[in-house]
DNA sequence: CGGTCAGTTGAATAAAATCAAGACTTGTGG
DNA sequence: CCACAAGTCTTGATTTTATTCAACTGACCG
């Protein structure tokens, strides 16, 4: 019995098109890893050696201009893929925002596998697909949105993406959603195409127009979601 | 024989890992469209019905706001492959820029038969992870850089990906290109998440540096390319 | 209790958007 | 072939928006 048996992201994970042989066979190249917020799994413009399954956690992917602006490009969470796999340079770096736990490969190894097993390539290649489109859905934001639009956008797209994933979030109250942000404010502004000030503004805009709350730093509670949906253009 | 023999995008399009007979039998399912400038192919939000290779032309990748604001999230050009295989909604419309052709296959036909073929699937998962590179490299240029670093960073673009695929493109001096770009100065500004002024004054600006000349409105010669490089940020 | 770090707030500034004309192209019909 | 109309692009003046610079507040930790 190989350890992923016990993985909590096997079903939904690209490894959910192997069967318990194939699974073995995997599981025999790749290696689990703890990563600390912080500590980066894969740098911006290194040549790939490494993919990955993300486990537990939330990670960023990451890319900065020469003279150290910075802008969030992606984030992956529990049975997200990380990595290039076939050939070329990792356009982006990796690093987590939270403990996290991954399932590492070399990418030698995975891309011989992955092209032995055409299930794999397939669920691969649907995950790409997704993630190309939310990620051009994000480009709408960055080039078209206002620091108000940004926010909202980013609130509701946080309450999907946090529901199941390990993170906390409270479904008391359809209308009033709690969730603890994987993000500190420079994040946020990184994410967003804004500055930490702009972003912190637009908190306490918010907070005082009675659609969210702010009991902590890193938490959000959502008071008016049809005010957010509203605002969020 | 079938027509794909003849095709000009026959060994860099996807189709390049298919033998003879497996593209005939791909050529059976797909025909061969013509589209005028400014004609869709693919609206935004509709379900995903067709996909395609294109054989000839530019064509945009775009998404709307409600209130009608537009951002370019893609150009495509000859060889590339557009629309959402296996199932989901198209996230943005696809309008063609330029006189087009392209070969189009029935969403349903084209997912069975690329399941079919594992090799095809990989050429596409290449294609779409190269594609999820570029596009998280644009993020960078829409979140985090100025109005001059984007003109600069779209021309150092555009000479790039205009070189060999059937635009024209002088290379007699090889510090002075000239480039006729397939969009117009709105479609610039969506492309870059900017007004049409602003790309406008940017225009002349580099064009009062020295940095370009225009010699008329889609035609650019770079005359300084180191200068457009450092522009970039 | 002081020190550090993250976040907030305010005032001044800069950048790009908006508003408003005007100029140049392109195409059309007389 | 010219005149004119429509569309595209440019330019200038003004306003808006977000950034920058700077000070301050609060939380956490030894």
């Amino acid at each position: 019995m190989s350890s992923c048996d016990l993985c909590v992201v096997r079903n939904r994970a690209i490894c959910a098109s192997l069967d318990a042989k194939e699974l073995e066979a995997l599981n025999a190249i790749g290696r689990t890893r703890k990563i600390t917020p912080g500590e980066s799994l894969i740098w911006e413009g290194e040549d790939s050696v490494l993919v990955a399954n993300v486990i537990e956690g939330v990670l960023k992917l990451s890319t900065n201009t020469e003279d150290g602006r910075e802008q969030i490009v992606g984030v992956v969470y529990p049975s997200d893929f990380i990595g290039r796999p076939f050939g070329g340079t990792s356009g982006h770096g990796v690093t987590a925002l939270t403990e996290a736990k991954v399932c590492v490969f070399s990418r030698r190894d995975f891309d011989a596998f992955a092209r032995e097993h055409p299930a794999l390539e397939h669920k691969l290649l649907e995950r790409t697909l997704g993630e190309l489109d939310r990620t051009r859905r994000w480009m709408l934001l960055l080039g078209r949105k206002s620091a108000a639009e940004k926010m909202a956008s980013f609130l509701l797209e946080m309450t999907e993406r946090l529901g199941g994933n390990g993170c906390k979030l409270s479904f008391e109250n359809p209308l009033q959603r709690q969730l603890t942000l994987p993000f500190s404010r420079q994040q946020i502004a990184d994410v967003l195409g804004l500055t930490i000030e702009t972003v912190s503004r637009q908190f306490t805009r918010l907070k005082n127009e009675g659609i969210i709350d702010l009991p902590s730093r890193r938490d959000v509670i959502i008071l008016d979601m049809e005010a957010l949906a509203a605002e969020a253009g």
